[in-house]
RNA sequence: GCUCGCAUAGCUCAGGCGGUAGAGCGCAUCAUUGGUAAUGAUGAGGUCCCCGGUUCGACUCCGGGUGUGAGCACCA
């Protein structure tokens, strides 16, 4: 007798094992018929798999998850099959399941093409409604190292060899096409229903940059024609909102050759930058932190001293001048440990919170440059933060604090904690570590709120916690982070007097909440698409007249408005009105203001705001409160500010 | 940095099997003074990214460079 429960707790007996088709079987035909997998005592595993004993079963469908996963890993051994029947001489590497997808890697003469692209999705779908079945195997590591020899898969066998002896090693055949793989996959191509090959781009062998390359294709798959479509209109959505395209329509910055990864803001991009670090200072001032500036060229022994010389020069532009050298800074932090350096600290003076625009130079590889997203020149919104040791909680608590009010004030709502622990190279000895791990632990505790623990992956001064955003289209963006560092104050020399007149060296905390304006404001374009919430919006309000007539009214629409504090401008040119909101809608200005005849007569504005909504007529004055109450909401959700 | 693409008017892009180029938008001028997403006419505007090579002749072909896109590697 095998007992199988059901997820939703009902038992089914079978007098003798039985496989999970079976059991889908005998629930119902439209079941079976769905069938992917089999999620048997929470381990994934083949329709075709033999139930000896009790256990918990579910029936994986394309509908779960789990089975989208198994759909996108039978879509990469799909496209492999179609790739080595149209390229007999290509080799299979690898091919797992990413976000949205999968990708495979062969090793192949050449670069596909696009057309080759074209072919390899034709022949997958011939493939595909062939519904070959797809048969699980099992083999001994000489009889696989053996068969892949023998068809010349060079990296396969490299893959087998380096399985540890004890596992074992399973092998997936459709058709012609087998491959090792650990599964489970769909029991026949057929369920492979509706994908799409995406892009080609190389790949190192092994993720390793001295390998060779590879040449990976990617593609995406879903459980039926709907979805696949729907996805392909979220990547258009993200085009649309490409922070690039929308920073030259909306006339925000641009970049030239002259000066790669470098950004030249222009006035309306420049305005935006100025109210996201106004509003920074303010934030500074209110919690506790004082402003200060350090030099940009600093000589390059303070980079030895600090130990960046050491690991990242590389990275760092340097300018040599009277014969000294000299790096621009890459980070700020050995700099304001030279202001706290000045005149000797107390433990009274603690803790010294230090904050700064730090504008920095980092030599990225041109690979890497994208946009304002990744640059050579940004300013970060940092500080450090001098204190005991018995601080590190409660400034972790306060930060973390903050972190979610600015997050909440931008427009996002959903902010992701990661706590990185102690790598295996670190310096500071191990009691530091626990004590300092255990206070952000804590701190993150009280919070209430999840978080994920990233063992080992700290830096190698101290843990640190990272804080990622989710923008409109779930997208996840790293942006703050707070780390606890044991290694610098003490290699620069800082120091303070404890209260039993001893000397002792401070801990440094390190922490940005925007991380760099650039990506800030990058995330900010594409997270609102360029319809900026109305405190952020370069142009606040537009006045548009109907014919001249109404020029010196509108004129002293723009100068009581400015007045008030709003950023207002005009729009006298001579133009039918019709073309002057499609031209400004398309610029987003939050508000557009209609002035003709009638207005000027009742001392009115006709207002209309970027959505097309006609939001009626009213007084300067009534529309001064309107904006006010937009302006006062920030980024935050409509209903929570709503009046 | 690596692989593969791309670079033509201010912008978005077309084009030519090697004989120095075109559209739409924008810009300028003129007419038009109008009520909620494009008024009409005329006109100006180009080192076809840069440096070499092949050729009678190169924007086009070849080599190198720069920038840029996707991905990889990197990200204090």
């Amino acid at each position: 007798m095998v007992a199988i429960t059901l997820p939703d707790g009902s038992q089914k007996s079978f007098d003798d094992a039985v496989t999970v088709l079976q059991v889908a079987e005998s629930i119902g035909p439209g079941l079976a018929k769905a069938a992917l997998a089999g999620k048997v005592n929470d381990e994934l595993v083949d329709l075709s798999y033999q139930i000896e004993n009790d256990s918990d079963l579910a029936i994986v469908t394309g509908r779960d998850e789990d089975g989208l996963e198994v759909i996108r890993h039978s879509c990469a051994h799909l496209m492999a099959n179609a790739v080595q029947n149209l390229f007999p001489e290509a080799q299979v590497t690898i091919g797992p399941v990413i976000e949205n997808g999968f990708y495979y890697d062969f090793a192949y003469e050449r670069p596909f093409t696009p057309e080759d692209l074209e072919a390899i999705e034709k022949e997958m779908q011939r493939l595909a409604k062939e519904n070959v079945s797809v048969e699980r195997s099992v083999l001994s590591r000489t009889d696989a190292v053996a068969l892949f020899d023998k068809m010349g898969e060079k990296y396969k066998v490299e893959i087998i060899e380096s399985i540890p002896g004890e596992e074992e090693l399973s092998f997936y055949k459709q058709g012609e096409f087998i491959d090792l793989c650990r599964g489970p996959h769909v029991p026949a191509t057929g369920a492979i229903k509706a994908f799409k090959l995406m892009s080609v781009a190389g790949a190192y062998w092994r993720g390793n940059s001295s390998n060779e390359m590879l040449q990976r294709i990617y593609g995406t798959a879903w459980n039926d024609k709907k979805d696949l479509k729907q996805y392909l209109h979220m990547l258009e959505e993200a085009e649309r909102r490409d922070h690039r395209k929308l920073g030259k329509r909306l006339e925000l910055f641009h970049f030239q050759e002259e000066a790669p990864g470098m950004v030249f803001w222009h006035p309306k991009g420049w305005e935006i930058y100025q109210i996201v670090r106004r509003y920074m200072q303010q934030l500074w001032k209110d919690n506790g932190y004082q402003e200060i500036n350090t030099p940009q060229l600093v000589d390059y022994t303070l980079w030895e001293k600090s130990g960046h010389a050491d690991k990242f020069s590389e990275e760092m532009f340097s300018v040599e001048s009277d014969n000294r050298m000299y790096a621009i800074k890459p980070m700020n932090c050995p700099c304001h440990i030279q202001v706290f350096n000045q005149g000797l600290k107390s433990y009274r003076d603690l803790p010294l919170r230090l904050a700064e625009f730090g504008s920095c130079h980092r030599y990225e590889p041109s690979g890497a440059m994208h946009g304002l997203m990744r640059v050579r020149s940004f300013t970060q919104d940092d500080a450090h933060i001098f204190c005991a040791r018995e601080d590190i909680q409660s400034e972790v608590a306060a930060f973390i604090e903050l972190v979610n009010k600015v997050y909440n004030d931008f427009g996002f709502e959903e902010v992701l904690l990661k706590l990185s622990t102690r790598p295996e190279k670190r310096v500071g000895e191990d009691e530091l570590w626990d004590e300092a791990e255990q206070a952000l632990e804590t701190a993150l505790n009280n919070t209430r709120k999840p978080w994920d623990l990233q063992p080992g992956e700290g830096a190698f001064y101290g843990p640190k916690i990272e804080f990622t955003l989710k923008d409109c289209m779930g997208r996840h963006m790293q942006c703050g982070t707070i780390q606890v560092d044991f290694s610098m104050p003490g290699r620069l020399g800082a120091e303070f007097v404890t209260e039993d007149n001893c000397r002792a060296t401070p801990v440094m905390l390190h922490r940005a909440i925007f991380g760099s304006f650039e990506r800030f404001i990058g995330i900010l374009i594409e997270h609102y698409e360029g319809a900026f919430p109305t405190w952020l919006s370069p142009v606040q309000a537009v006045v548009l007249n109907i014919t001249d007539k109404q020029s010196d009214y509108c004129q002293k629409v723009v100068n009581s408005l400015q007045n008030k504090g709003f950023r207002v401008e005009f729009d006298l040119r001579n133009e039918k009105i019709g073309f002057k909101i499609r031209e400004h809608t398309l610029q987003k200005v939050p508000y557009l203001l209609v002035v003709g005849d009638k207005e000027v007569e009742a001392g009115t504005l006709a207002v209309r705001d970027r959505t097309g909504t006609d939001l009626g007529v009213m007084t300067i004055d009534e529309f001064s409160v309107l904006l006010q109450q937009d302006v006062d909401r920030l980024g935050r959700a409509v209903e929570s500010a709503a009046n």
